[in-house]
DNA sequence: GTAGAATAATTGTAGGACAATAGCAGAGGC
DNA sequence: GCCTCTGCTATTGTCCTACAATTATTCTAC
């Protein structure tokens, strides 16, 4: 017990905590913010591909990891796996969710339904300080230049999140939260091409004008036309990887993954 | 800790367990799914409406109640939040949500979209199998006796879920039932008198006609029509009783409820 | 009567222990 | 050689206790 760390107020914490937290951990959560704070790093580290699909999230690792008890990583675990993040097998653990082409067009289908709503709702808002905001956050997607795949995601979503915020729906916007596209871009992130990123570009521009204009109609059908193209380059970069992958002779990794 | 109760397999339980555990938890819950036990016993309690809106969820009683420690509670507790049942504030405990005017009219809102792209998806469906399950499982709503509103919200569900799994979308299927339609049934069940009954089985049964003739654009109408007025019906009933409780010169009971 | 301090109630987290289970590896039978 | 069955191991599920942190309440002094 000689060896263990002292993590925030002078409490003892996992054993091969000192070295990691250094790097995991720079900056010790709050109290009361332990959960958060796991979450977070998880949900980065997730979306980031720096924890591919079918990682294991080992809880013992994790409490090693962020220098934590195993009340705070069980829960942050069960947060992520509320948000669909991760998957949850009794006994097994949980392991970074892998998603099949069937999920993947089922919450592209959910997604629509509910973009559009907003799009509709967005178009629809009268107050001018939201809408005066919305027209602040969307700048960027009048930018001419040429972006790259991780400058297009944060674009993306600042704009989609644009919309929910002028749709002024709060369950809307966290319930869009929990729908996992930025999984989905995560996972089809090599299949944002130049000429994709610019189509995507000028969709969000049609449906920026709608809103504007303050046509739902168009507006929702606009976002509709958007996110189903969307879908279909994502659906079809999925296969065309798993093609790739299977002339590699690689099978896809499933929960074979070297333990520690 | 010598009146300490045995739980199920030998372990000691909380102080006052013994007593209240026969009444509470008659069934103890198998090893994995004591979380699931007392979310599934809260959940019931919250719809049928013996934890009203505002009653705190205090998690040394809950560990008395079900003879259980607080980690499970702790976590049954997460889960009903994620769910959207109760409400959790950091340092003040968990209390059952009060459904404001906003917030259902947003989640009716959202609930259109998914009830009429389920509706649709059911509509579209060519499995034979799963078709012959659908009309197995909505025979009730052809039904002529009279209802009460319990047959009914058993009914209501039960239909809205054959649809739901018609359409064959799992993920849609999870995220419908998380949107709480449940939550504000119960919150409004006074609403529903014999003539919104008799309304309601109506238009049931013109979305199964829709879906039956496999008609997707009328299926996803009629479901868009069903839901907007149950809407209307749910909003109007709950400014009616927040009208009679303030005739009764009484403040909607807050988060004042007196202490054990 | 109000500001501020003590107190109580409750949650947040730590940490150690053991039971239960799933998956794996090796022993034994065919 | 292949199959089955049994034990082992890794991991999660749950319990318990203790204490820190925070919020709400009550009490006291002015």
């Amino acid at each position: 017990m000689s060896n263990a760390a002292v993590n925030r107020n002078g409490r003892k914490a996992g054993a091969l905590a000192g070295r990691r937290q250094a790097r995991a951990a720079p900056t010790a959560p709050a109290h009361g913010a332990t959960v958060a704070f796991i979450v977070e790093r998880l949900r980065e580290d997730i979306l980031a591909g720096r924890l591919e699909p079918g990682s294991r999230l080992v809880e013992s690792d994790l409490t090693a990891r962020f220098a934590v008890s195993r009340g705070p990583v069980r829960e942050g675990l069960r947060r992520l796996s509320a948000d669909g993040l991760i998957e949850h097998r009794p006994h097994r653990g949980a392991v970074v969710r892998r998603l099949g082409e069937r999920e993947m067009r089922e919450l592209f289908s959910i997604r629509i339904e509910m973009e559009a709503l907003a799009a509709r709702l967005a178009a629809a808002a009268e107050a001018p300080e939201r809408r005066a905001h919305f027209l602040a956050s969307i700048e960027p997607i009048y930018s001419d230049g040429a972006r790259n795949p991780c400058d297009y995601l944060r674009e993306n979503a600042a704009f989609h999140d644009a919309v929910m915020a002028l749709a002024d729906n709060r369950e809307l916007r966290d319930l869009a939260a929990r729908l996992q596209l930025p999984l989905i871009m995560a996972q089809v992130a090599d299949v944002l091409t130049p000429p994709v990123l610019a189509a995507s570009v000028r969709e969000h521009r049609l449906v920026a004008e709608a809103i504007l204009k303050r046509d739902p109609a168009a507006a929702s059908a606009r976002m509709r036309a958007h996110l189903g193209r969307a879908a279909a380059v994502a659906l079809e970069g999925r296969a065309a990887r798993i093609n790739e992958e299977i002339w590699n002779g690689e099978p896809p990794p499933r929960a074979s993954r070297a333990r520690r």
